[in-house]
DNA sequence: TCAAGTAGCTTACGATAAGTAATTTTCAGA
DNA sequence: TCTGAAAATTACTTATCGTAAGCTACTTGA
């Protein structure tokens, strides 16, 4: 169904900006998915076994966590490596395509800290 | 469920880049959702009413354009302006807020253009 | 004046994706 | 032999999405 936007005429949707441009879109879509920002931002902070990024990310399942790094290792923005020790360990970690992908988690970070500070009335709702 | 990552100590988790931080993960589950980042660059390169948008994001159904953009009104990203002419018009605007994720934007595509731009052979794959 | 059309939604419902929990496999060490 | 950890996978429930249709208020055109 998103078939027909892939059909790319190319080149820059960027020199001006284009109402539509199938490259940013499948870029924010495949970024965007949920979690997938979360564990993007893990890895960029260090992070790289299977383990430590499901510990870094709250709410995180195992099988999501598996299904998104499939994904990403798919899409060419995370390796993955069976490193043959007793026990098997499996680290992962960002390719140049991925950590290129710093710069946009940079730029929703200054957006987020400045919008979505904390001093915002939210982080102090009841809650639980 | 995201409840439990809400509680924020606030500041940045920016100063260095720690592995979860709950503002850039409310952040990036935002702007992350389905159509939203579409949506938003379509907003930012001018489109202003509701069938602007929709004509202006291949796939966007009207049911989900309006509840992508009630969400957006919700958290102060976009502002409704019903202008009571006849016929009645709609206008949708973005915020300062909504306006300052142009930066955001601009590095997804930045990051889209190096690294998914149509020549890619990705283009031709069969598709997840 | 009456049928057809447009903008901006809303409702209904089947299909897909995400959440939750339990299980699996492989090895190490006690 | 039992326990435990890591990295998944399977099974099942719930939430979100996609598709299609309907609705209301107004306009145009015949």
């Amino acid at each position: 169904m998103i078939d027909d936007m892939d059909r790319d005429t190319g080149e820059a949707c960027m020199r001006h900006l284009t109402a539509f441009c199938p490259t940013y879109h499948r870029a924010i879509e495949l970024i965007g998915r949920r979690w997938t920002g979360a564990i993007l931002r893990a890895m960029l902070s260090g992070e790289a076994r299977f383990s430590e990024i499901a510990a870094a990310v709250p709410g995180l399942s195992d099988r999501l966590l598996s299904e998104r790094l499939k994904e990403l290792e798919a899409e060419g923005i995370v390796r993955r490596t069976v490193v043959p020790s007793t026990p098997v360990r499996v680290d992962y970690a960002l390719t140049d395509m991925g950590l290129a992908l710093n710069e946009v988690i940079v730029a929703v970070s200054h957006w987020a800290e400045h919008w979505l500070a904390p001093t915002d009335e939210r982080a102090n709702l009841p809650k639980r």
